[in-house]
Parts: C-alpha cells; sequence; structure tokens
DNA sequence: TTGTACGCGTTATCAA
DNA sequence: TTGATAACGCGTACAA
C-alpha cells in the first residue's frame, strides 16, 4: 500500500514551498506558468489527490449536504434523489444519504451525525412518527441551511418543497363531476397523515365548487397501503346497494389497486359500475386492469427545486423562506371511464 | 447565528485543558468521574456537536463509505442501498451516494470526489459504458478497499457481490425445457455487459445439459431496455414460421415487456402460441398480462454481503478477495404455461 | 512570483 | 488523572 501523497511532499520533492504547490493545483493567477506546469505534471505522475478533508477543515465548508429519506424503497424517493443528484453533480457538491426506515429516532440520529459530519445544508422529509419539532428547529437555530422536502413541517421558519396535493386531489374530483359523476366517495388517508388531510380537503372543495352535497358515509379513512384501500371499499360495498358511490377517490394508488379489487371481488365492472381514480402514478397504474386514472407527482423536480433552494441558500444567493409548490398532474387513463 | 461550541471553549470554559475535555466527551477511562460529569454537562448546555472533519483528519478515518450507483430510479437499485444502508447504520459508517447514470466519465468523476473525500472504502457497480478498468486497478493499488456489486469486474484483484446469473438463467431455461418446450429463443443483453454474457451461457448451459441443439438464429442481441427488447422480438418473428420459437427467455423483464407487446402486436397469444419468461421480477412483473415467469433477484441481500465485506476489509485488512454469490430465485407465473 | 507563519478542531504522545 | 506539544493537510494573510 503506497502511503499517500500530499502537496508538501510535492514541494518538497520540487524544491519549493507547499503555498505554490497549492496555488498551482487549484489554478490561481499569481503563478509562473512554467512552475505550474512542473506541479501539475509531478503532481499527476504521483497520483496525488488533494485531501478534501483537510481543505474543509480551514474552509470551513464541506462541500456536502445530507439528505435523510423516509423510506428509499419507496419508488417516489429515488426519483426525488436523482433530482438532488442532478443539481449537486452540476454545483460541486456531494450527497450524504441517510435513511430513517419511517423511526424518528433514527431520524434524529441521522440529523445528529450530519451535524457532526459539518454539512453544509440539510434536505429532510419527515419521518411518519416524528412528533416533536424541537430536532428541526435547534438545527435552525443554529443556522444550518434547511430545506424540507415533500413532507413538510411548516411554520418553524424553514423553506419547503412539496406537492399542492389538495389543488391536485380538487382538480382529480372535480375531472369526475364534469365526466357526470355525482355519487363519489373517498377513501381517505389517516387524518394525521398530512397528505391525507390536504388530499381529503381537496376532494371536499370540488364538491362545494360543484354544488354537489357532501355525504360522510362516502368517505372512508383508509390507510395508504393496497389492504387497507380493499378494506375500506369492502366498507362502502357493505352499504345498501342504493347508496353505493358511482366513483371513487382513492387517497393513493396502492389503496386504489386494493379497491379495484374489492370491487371485482363483487362482480361489478370497473368503471362501468364504479369509476375510481387513484393518486400518484404509482409504476403499476397503467398495467392494471383497466388502467389506473391518477396524479402524476413529479418526483424528480421535487428533488430538483428543494436542492436548487438550499444550494442558494448555502451559496447566499438568497435567504427568504419559500413555500414551494410542484403541481400535480392530471393523467387520464381507462380506470375513470372518461377516455371517449 | 451563533458561532460554533468546539471543545477548547469547553476547556477554556472549565479552566481545563483541552484533551481532558475530548477524553471526557470520549468516554476515555483516564479521566475524573467529577471532570467527565461537568464537561459532558456543559457540553450539553452549550450545544456542542464534535468535528466529525477534524477527528476525521488526525484519525485518518473518515467513517464514511463511498457508494456508485448507475442508475437510481432503476428499482433495483434502491433496494441494494437500503440493504446497504440497514448495515452502515448499525456499524456508525456514513453513505456518500453518487449517480454515474450510466456514463463512465460521470463514474469516474465520482470515483475521484470520493477518493478526495478520503472515503474508508468504495461500492461500486460500475456503468454499462466502463470500458477502461485502469481506474480501478489505481484504486486498488492505493490500497483504498472496494468491493463491486451487481455489476463487476473479475480478475482486478477485488471482492465482488453479485447474482449467480448463469446458473439462474440456466435454471429458469431449463423450466422451459421440462415442461415440453424445444424451440426456445434468448433475447441476450449486450455481448459485453457481464450479465449479458453470463445469462447467454446458463441458456447455453441449460440446452447442453439437455441435449438439445443450438440454434444461432435463435439468439438475438438485445439490450437492456424494453424497446429493446421489443426491436429483438420482431427480428425473431422476421423468421419463417417455420422457424419461430415455442418460447422466449429474456435476458431481462423489460426485454421481456417489449418482447410481449412484439408477440401482441403479429397476434399471437402467450404462453399459447409462444411463451416467455424475464429476469430480475419487475415490479411490474406481476401485473402485466399474462403475469412473468422470471427470476427474482435479493437485492437487498446484495447490498446487505457487499457493505459487511467491505466493512470487514476496512477494519480488519486481512480478509482476503472473495466472489460472493447471492443465488436467484425462480417464480413461477403464467407467462412460461407451466402453471397448471 | 514565491515564501513564512499560523490556524482550522481534533487526537496521540509523552511528560508531569 | 491531567496537561503541553505536535501533528493531520491544507489555505489565508502577509511579508519578501
Amino acid at each position: 500500500m503506497t502511503k499517500k501523497v500530499t502537496a508538501k511532499q510535492i514541494a518538497n520533492i520540487l524544491g519549493i514551498s507547499t503555498m505554490t504547490v497549492s496555488r498551482a493545483l487549484n489554478n490561481r493567477p499569481n503563478v509562473n506558468e512554467k512552475t505550474r506546469k512542473m506541479v501539475v505534471e509531478t503532481a499527476r505522475e504521483l497520483g496525488y489527490f488533494p485531501n478534501h478533508i483537510a481543505k474543509s477543515l480551514v474552509l470551513r465548508k464541506t462541500d456536502t449536504i445530507g439528505v435523510v429519506v423516509p423510506e428509499i424503497t419507496h419508488s417516489f424517493f429515488p426519483e426525488v434523489i436523482r433530482g438532488i443528484e442532478e443539481i449537486t453533480y452540476r454545483r460541486g457538491y456531494q450527497l450524504i444519504l441517510t435513511h430513517s426506515a419511517e423511526n424518528s429516532s433514527r431520524e434524529e440520529d441521522a440529523l445528529t451525525t450530519l451535524t457532526s459530519m459539518q454539512v453544509d445544508g440539510l434536505l429532510i422529509s419527515t419521518a411518519q412518527t416524528v412528533e416533536d419539532y424541537g430536532i428541526y428547529q435547534q438545527i435552525i437555530n443554529r443556522g444550518l441551511p434547511l430545506v424540507f422536502y415533500d413532507r413538510c413541517v411548516k411554520g418553524i421558519g424553514a423553506s419547503c418543497v412539496s406537492l399542492d396535493d389538495e389543488e391536485s386531489a380538487c382538480l382529480v374530483t372535480e375531472h369526475l363531476i364534469q365526466h357526470g359523476y355525482k355519487k363519489i366517495a373517498h377513501l381517505s388517508g389517516p387524518e394525521r397523515v398530512l397528505i391525507g388531510k390536504a388530499r381529503l380537503n381537496g376532494f371536499e372543495k370540488a364538491l362545494r365548487n360543484n354544488q354537489i352535497p357532501f355525504n360522510q358515509k362516502l368517505v372512508v379513512e383508509a390507510g395508504l397501503q393496497e389492504q387497507d384501500g380493499y378494506v375500506a371499499m369492502k366498507k362502502l360495498l357493505s352499504l345498501p346497494k342504493d347508496e353505493w358511490p358511482r366513483a371513487v377517490v382513492a387517497v393513493n394508488d396502492p389503496a386504489a389497486f386494493g379497491a379495484m379489487k374489492a370491487i371485482n371481488e363483487v362482480g361489478l365492472s370497473i368503471p362501468g359500475d364504479i369509476a375510481i381514480v387513484g393518486f400518484s402514478d404509482d409504476i403499476r397504474a397503467e398495467l392494471i386492469e383497466p388502467p389506473l386514472t391518477t396524479i402524476r407527482q413529479n418526483a424528480y423536480e421535487i428533488g430538483k427545486k428543494a436542492v436548487e433552494k438550499l444550494l442558494d441558500l448555502i451559496e447566499n444567493k438568497e435567504s427568504g423562506i419559500e413555500e414551494i409548490v410542484v403541481k400535480g398532474e392530471l393523467v387520464i387513463r381507462r380506470s375513470c371511464g372518461c377516455t371517449e
């Protein structure tokens, strides 16, 4: 194992000072061209790599940003990461990735470590179980730039980039209404999860906008998993037949898949008997039969916008707190029966 | 913005030396219990966080490992990352994630940066376009621990963890043979990509094992994308009808999906007219019609095994070069026509 | 254009 | 048990 080459060694070999080596390697103007060539040359020969750790220590800047992801296998997040990575690559930053596994204490660990590592900024999507925002507050107070993405904590002085869930839920519900559906049910997410609440609000707003009376019986609290959608739909189908909905707005695509299974099991057709729409454009949405109308969430865009904001904060290009919204896009497929 | 608290400051406040502070905070035995309590207490009050960068510089260890991912949105890799993360979290390492986007020059950039950042080790899955292994060789020569995962480069002195592609391809092909298929085609991956070659070998081995003559016409080089599978299958279907295969082994699931599209377009039925099997258990495999028989790859396990090997190398240099294999699992669905 | 002195925040080492 | 000193590898600031 060859010992590592340092700027000092190069300097010694060449009989010049470390500073000249540093200057030559960093393309500073005040170096003789001959000297520079000499230095660059021997640096290459010796296989010199600058020690970024030492550099970070003196410059008090690591060119790294810490990212906290709640669940890396949830297809949404890799897309976000790709968006983040695209920008950090261009702007010369590295990503330190941590995974909270939806666990608040692991998230806290991650945040502590990331701080110790002197990341220049933080990109956080909160774990579902997080209840104490004190740690975020501390980070903000300490002056470390922080941007929330997707799952935001508002009102504590940090910028955030998220989807306009309420608007999107309204959009997809109105799409159904405009195509003549009136008895529309909603399989809602858990109340305490922000997206559950926002999507429910959007659903209600669409009804209001179109003077359709709200029927509490047609709103069933489901979860975010396929199984939850299945159970919730079963519940709806246990109502008297004349109270059955003609269309269903599911809180997300997995829940919609579960609901479709329940609908199929009782021999009803989609969208003939019951139309259904989802939310999130899961990769399976266009493959299922019938293909699912849904809201496509531009995860890549969220990642991109979030890092851009963060890097601007880090580089002092701007300092204001913003709530950036990435719009959802309605993807119309056959499950809503509006395609002809 | 509060300035950062250092060990020195704590020392000054308490009228003791920095070393004592350091010792107290690191739970060294040779510190008076009273002193320790005092130090720990004021550290907490002041909101002290150790500067891991400074620590790294002196200890020459960063407790970070660099990970190179070719394509983060490919569902296989997030699973790998989760496996990696699970172990690094437990063993106190952080992940620096880089993304080559299947581009060899970006991969080289990543490797250079990661080296500069003094990562303790490297986990690499090579980009498809990489042709020059010199850079890996340099890393190995420099003594930086390196483990390849999934896409390996063999014979250059690094350990690797991968799927037994050849064995698995043989397995899935023999499954077809055992159910009576004789005219079997293979949509192969690009020759120079290792998995392409290995799977082709497995395919040929299965034929040999069962005394089925190899027919070069039935092996078409495709790529790894859906479009590639489509084009390759079109080519097969342009053969005279009596030369058409009765079954197809695709190099991976996306290629299989493309091929299925081509088969459907000419009005043939799957598996009735042509049976087909894939490789990788894409999330869509069980949703497509008919559901695709395939090989499930345990990505999580690959990630786990790869970091474990790497951390062992980092922490105990004597463990040797290994080629670790994670077995594939045959998932039988309807597309191969063997389910009854 | 080049060099010297010093500091970034921490830990190892040796002395007290 | 504690402290003084010297690193780790680099860049800033100033001097030559």
